[in-house]
DNA sequence: TCGCAATATGAATTATAATTCAAATATTAT
DNA sequence: ATAATATTTGAATTATAATTCATATTGCGA
């Protein structure tokens, strides 16, 4: 680890830049990126607009810190649950179970993700968003082998691996997003995502043939 | 039909209308909504800025206009296709091969959208106006309803019928926006998606209990 | 042809908020 | 203590683009 080398100056530094994306973490999340103004955030980190420039270039880059920093411990704390699960089934369950679990600890970066962005600098949020597939390709690429595993096992039936990817993420999502918007009438579980991600919605074999 | 009762003049506006409209959808889906300007809508439209103003209060005002009512179309043609069908597992089916179809028919809209919202992949109806929501909503109440008469009938598993629709809205957009991102390297079928919705991804008691 | 109403014009106004930077303050080294 | 260095400050600057409105043009009936 790096973190002991850091002296008090590095420290305080790295503080300071906490304490900023703090105070931007909320104010974005509830009013959105375009409704908070740099001397809002200044207001709440209790520095000048002048400091908000010295630990970041520009209001973009100060949302992409944020955006980045989470998606990357998201993404982390994904990992390090799916890697300890045994057979293909239970790294599929632990998954979703992590990511509603993880999704719900972190609403306030969701609405910050999903609340509107209307900066002007077309390159450096095409940057970002590069980044972020990226890491987010490769997340889904993990999840494909894992799924090829279980086609080989004769677990799962034979498919494209990105399809069945596509289909697990696509309900999780789907139900997140519902959650997200009416959360108290929609109460879900994990399970009853992964049954219909498992076993579909047919009767099996109900009256056709077997 | 009030259509025969406009007379020129009306006929006029609504042309003037459509005309702002085009060239605003233009710009926009190429360029983004924050990175064009009402005197560009209006140089492309050949009219002064002010015109404009004399058919929308606003810039937010001509795009909501331009999704509301492609949006308004999408359901249109998608409840038109889905009333004609027999059996809740053709509904189903005629449901998404239109999705599939429309969504390509219009993908220049798709992209007006996305370019509002920031380009997230989370949820394809995640920024839109409370009357698109209602909108939506009665559309996936509808496929509810299906659901519910599928699950009478022995066709479909007892669940709750928002949780079908969530899964099966979920896939879809899911392969969607994949297939809009990699065009190329996606290729995918409607038939696959319904494969996934109604027989899940598990091989049929693949060495579990009956 | 004249005048009234409707419509179109686009330079000027307005509003907003991101960003800068010279000056002030704090910290550290000698 | 003093100077050198680093950090913070926030009023002033700058940039942008949405919106307005006094004026010009057009359409149309008498």
């Amino acid at each position: 680890m790096e973190t002991k080398t850091l002296g008090r100056k590095e420290r305080e530094y790295l503080r300071h830049r906490r304490e900023i994306m703090d105070a931007a973490l909320v104010l974005f999340s509830s009013n959105g990126y375009h409704n908070v103004t740099m001397n809002q955030i200044a207001a709440r980190a209790e520095f000048a607009v002048g400091t908000l420039y010295k630990f970041f270039t520009n209001k973009e880059s100060l949302y992409n810190a944020l955006i980045t920093e989470k998606l990357s411990e998201y993404l982390q704390e994904w990992e390090s649950v799916v890697d300890w699960a045994a057979d293909e089934i239970s790294i599929i369950r632990a998954s979703v179970k992590a990511h509603i679990r993880i999704f719900n600890r972190n609403l306030d970066y969701v609405r910050l993700y999903l609340s509107e962005t209307k900066g002007s600098s077309f390159s450096l949020r095409a940057g970002l968003e590069k980044e972020m597939k990226t890491k987010i390709r490769s997340m889904m690429e993990k999840v494909a082998r894992v799924c090829e595993a279980g086609m080989e096992k004769g677990l799962f039936r034979r498919m494209n691996p990105l399809h069945m990817v596509l289909a697990l993420d696509g309900i999780i999502d789907s139900f997140l997003m519902e959650g997200l918007e009416n959360p108290e009438a929609m109460p879900f579980e994990a399970d009853q995502i992964l049954d219909l991600f498992f076993n579909g919605v047919l009767v099996p074999d109900g009256g056709r043939n077997g």
